[in-house]
DNA sequence: TCGCTTGTTGACCATCGGTCGATAACCGTA
DNA sequence: TACGGTTATCGACCGATGGTCAACAAGCGA
């Protein structure tokens, strides 16, 4: 009486035990943030024990982190310039990408930037990302010199303002796709026109 | 041989212990991190029981919350526009006292900003002074008529500029005070001129 | 000196992230 | 079909944390 015919649980595939885990988490994590969710929880919702978890993830933070992980290299790849045209050319290419891919996944990216609230290593995450993008313009800017202190903290503070600008945008969704990639260019030239100093204004709008 | 002639602990008027501990607060927040202190550490370091802490406090993050509260209203008062001269000599003038406050707090700045990794309440305070300190830019901008769209999301995104250029001086500290400001609000104008469209970018520089 | 008010304590609880030895499901082999 | 080894999986357990609460006692007024 004790033996049931059906086995009390089924072994899976470490890849596909790991595929379907990470598949779970994308989704769960869109639509509950980072601490309300216990690890607990989550193994009840993939109808596996809490253990079993971490032997596949060393940590919380570490699954979550992975779950991000495919989005992220997507976006990458998406965003990552082509490499020929100008560099405003360029720049313009991926700001449009960019904008396209959040059009699409605006859900994501928003709870991408709140859930810095909560993960550290998100925080570190978007830092990372901010910092080789702005490495990337101020390349495109002045190959070979170190860029004055005001250019570098233009640059920055740009990558910023992008993220405000976007957050702005998906809560409204009241500016056209191409009406903002203009006015995110022009806020970068107007931002590099004002790290010249306020005489040297007019270099913006003279090219 | 029990009883000693000293009682065991002191007595404190609500006000006074209270008072104390959001002061002994805003000391240990800019040296630790939210969550590197938990609230026993607190309670020992300010050498009452954990649970009085609750007795003051209703949960962690309310006392948190709470030591920010002081250094947040003396803030506020220090940016509040004198209500004197154009909106943008105003304008200039809060940027100049924020600036002068952050270089005197630098420290507790930046804490403050990474504290809003561990803390969903301080992001959405964050986001309110935003808010706010946007709305009274807009109104400056145009008293009576709705901001287009574009506006206020240039005006919102630029309060995002600031704090990444921001974080960005107090890491690097090779920016003098006075040439941030005129930086700060020369992008100001240039994400207007750009929100205004293309064509109008000569907005900007022809004041 | 007594008794009341209430600031204060310290034991206690649920939950969390994380660990680990035991168990049993599946596969190769005979 | 039976067996044995591999290892995916379980579940009991741990220390720490945020939070609760009934009981205690410091200080004050009568």
């Amino acid at each position: 009486m004790v033996s049931l015919s059906q086995p009390a649980y089924s072994r899976l595939d470490v890849e596909e035990r790991r595929r379907r885990l990470l598949e779970m988490g994308t989704e769960l994590f869109t639509r509950h943030s980072y601490d309300e969710l216990s690890m607990a929880d989550i193994a009840r919702h993939a109808g596996i024990s809490k253990g079993l978890m971490y032997h596949y993830f060393p940590s919380k933070r570490d699954y979550f982190v992975a779950t991000l992980q495919q989005a992220a290299t997507e976006l990458a790849a998406v965003v990552e310039p082509s490499g020929t045209g100008t560099p405003l050319e360029q720049l313009t290419a991926s700001v449009d990408a960019w904008l396209t891919w959040i059009d699409a996944n605006a859900e994501a990216y928003a709870k991408l930037m709140q859930s810095a609230t909560s993960v550290g290593e998100v925080r570190e995450l978007i830092e990372g990302i901010r910092e080789a993008t702005a490495q990337r313009i101020l390349d495109g800017l002045s190959p070979d010199s170190e860029p004055p202190p005001a250019v570098r903290s233009a640059v920055k503070g740009w990558l910023w303002f992008m993220d405000g600008v976007l957050l702005d945008w998906v809560a409204h969704r009241d500016i056209g796709r191409s009406a903002l990639r203009d006015q995110l260019l022009g806020t970068l030239l107007g931002a590099l026109a004002a790290a010249a100093g306020p005489d040297a204004a007019e270099i913006s709008t003279a090219g």
